[in-house]
DNA sequence: ACCTGAACACCGTTCAAGT
DNA sequence: ACCTGAACACCGTTCAAGT
């Protein structure tokens, strides 16, 4: 299952050091020079292959959710708590996907629920995508407070809470942005994670 | 009123000069060569008086937010740290408006930057726009910590943060709903806050 | 068509040397 | 104490030159 690099063509090589990287540090600096020298090839191959930082990031993140994880990771006791919730609202933003792919799916949700006159049937339609979107965070929400990684409390809140954050994650995925959207992404899941592991309840009053 | 800055001690000259680049326009890149080179010193002499140049960004918004525009619920000493930022937070927000307003608020976000064909002017454009919230919100957050509110840690994490949260919460208002955006959105907000502000640091890894 | 590596134009920070 | 400017270690992108 594992792959000899070597072997590979090119551009699957610098994609393949750029998944490492990622894999080992979320967070890590995937510049032009750090992958290149990691695929062992130079930054003119690179930038052959990946004309600029931004399209390479972006093949990256599609693969890391297409292609590595489609399955659900809420019941993988390899990771922590926050680890796997984490992982399933990387699945939640995964179809949004990035790029022009990104700004499609926010121009459908614009063109189907903001533009449009609101009749009450368009504001019924879209409570029920919201409401099954909230569910299933809650949902995983649930699992996890039975395995005992997640302290008891307000689910429905703190999904309320986790839905917000991934509506904001998604548009920004449709806005331009730099290269930095993978390791702000990343830090912006883990905080809101965080947050929701410490909450001990407190409901709006 | 006006100053000739030639009079001014360096690092006041310094200042000005950033204030001006600032305010000549709010996206432009503050390097420290741009910055001395407009304030006539050496790149030597700006670190002496700012050792980093979050430091000179830290107190241009400073300058900006608190001598420009005080009339802030930052300073409101009334308040806990906590609903002092959300006060904030509700502030940026407010804009936005609620209804057919954010619907409309929307929609101008998606024409100018979601829509048309990504060219470098776009992003530029936007990501000035964007630089401009993350900066107002740390110059937030850096007031907080030093009235000693807030525990020292990663500002410009804390910040990316809650301007994803922001994103969401601002879709979330053009978006149909029930009648509970109120509560949701202080529920958000309040879970949002108490993230940051039990955040010891730990930036992505 | 694919790849190299130097070059360019930037960053922020450090520091020996001057006054 | 204050200031200089070169040097260092980075960025992303471009491009003539090779195969």
């Amino acid at each position: 299952m594992t792959v000899d690099p070597s072997t590979l063509p090119t551009r699957d090589r610098i994609l393949h050091a750029a998944l490492t990287m990622f894999g080992e540090s979320r967070g890590a600096t995937l510049s032009v020079r750090a992958v290149a020298a990691r695929a062992g090839v130079s930054t003119g191959s690179l930038r052959f292959h990946f004309p600029t930082q931004r399209a390479l990031l972006d093949e990256v993140l599609r693969v890391v959710y297409e292609v590595i994880a489609p399955e659900d990771p809420i019941h993988d006791e390899s990771l922590t708590g926050e680890e796997r919730l984490i992982a399933c609202l990387r699945q939640v933003l995964a179809p949004s996907g990035v790029g022009a792919q990104a700004r499609e799916a926010a121009t459908l949700l614009h063109r189907a629920f903001i533009e449009p006159e609101q009749t009450d049937e368009l504001r019924d339609a879209y409570l029920a995508m919201e409401r099954e979107g909230q569910r299933r965070v809650e949902h995983w929400l649930s699992v996890l407070e039975k395995d005992g990684a997640l302290p008891r409390g307000d689910n429905a809140r703190r999904a309320r809470f986790l839905n917000s954050v991934l509506a904001g994650l998604a548009l920004e995925r449709a806005l331009p942005s730099d290269g930095s959207i993978l390791a702000s992404e990343t830090n912006t899941l883990t905080m809101a994670v965080d947050a929701v592991f410490r909450d001990t309840g407190g409901a709006v009053r």
